[in-house]
DNA sequence: TCCGGATATAAGTAATACCTTATATTAGGA
DNA sequence: TCCTAATATAAGGTATTACTTATATCCGGA
């Protein structure tokens, strides 16, 4: 499944969001999305299942519990993907500074 | 249509791809598109309708022809929902830098 | 060892997305 | 004015997707 698959889905985006700010277990994701998207807990699971086998999100076990994190490496293909259309709306840079912006400058 | 419906779609993907290199006739997309992806001409005006109403494209009319170019805006906003992810992949940056980085930095 | 909580999977359904072919619209040249 | 090129739209078929309910699995505690 192409990432742009997996995060036209709002659900699926409103997942990433809060596994973004910190890992959550399975159950307490459902309750945030069965309260804010009316869809039950089965519904959540097979978005969440969706997330893991696009690589976008990792899974530990706790017990009983699943604990989903982000894995970013999909989200990093989209941010390429849009490289070629930053010159729209990006001020004009210099090369170090086009550097930093990409993140491929490492402090010495 | 969200952005990502929007593109979600490998042949619209595509299609903004080669806008983004400089602005094409419908004719010459569909041409493209065509031998790529192997639809017809209707699927790709079709595909072409999506990404104007949306509002990835513009259009203006020159006689016959229609050339099409990139509207950025939709992009910036996907670009800006990645932001909340970035820090996943970016390097640790000073206060400048994230400044640089984010383009929201004019240079004096 | 059995039970309950947490989570995943199975099976079925309804909406929708993307394609096709056929046709309409519009502009410019003979 | 008529013909052709360029493009868009209409109508319809099919595959996919995102849900539902029901059930299975897995773990820890009594």
């Amino acid at each position: 499944m192409h990432a742009f698959d997996v995060l036209r889905d709002p659900v699926r985006r409103r997942i990433l969001e809060l596994l973004s700010e910190e890992d959550h277990a399975a159950g307490e994701v459902a309750a945030v999305i069965e309260r804010e998207f009316s869809i039950t807990q089965a519904a959540v699971s097979q978005h969440l299942k969706v997330l893991r086998e696009s690589g976008f999100a990792t899974v530990r076990i706790d017990g009983a519990r699943r604990i989903y994190a982000v894995d970013a490496d999909p989200l990093q293909d989209v941010d390429a993907w849009l490289e070629r259309f930053r010159r729209f709306w990006e001020p004009k840079l210099d090369a170090l500074e086009t550097e930093i912006a990409r993140g491929r400058w490492k402090r010495p």
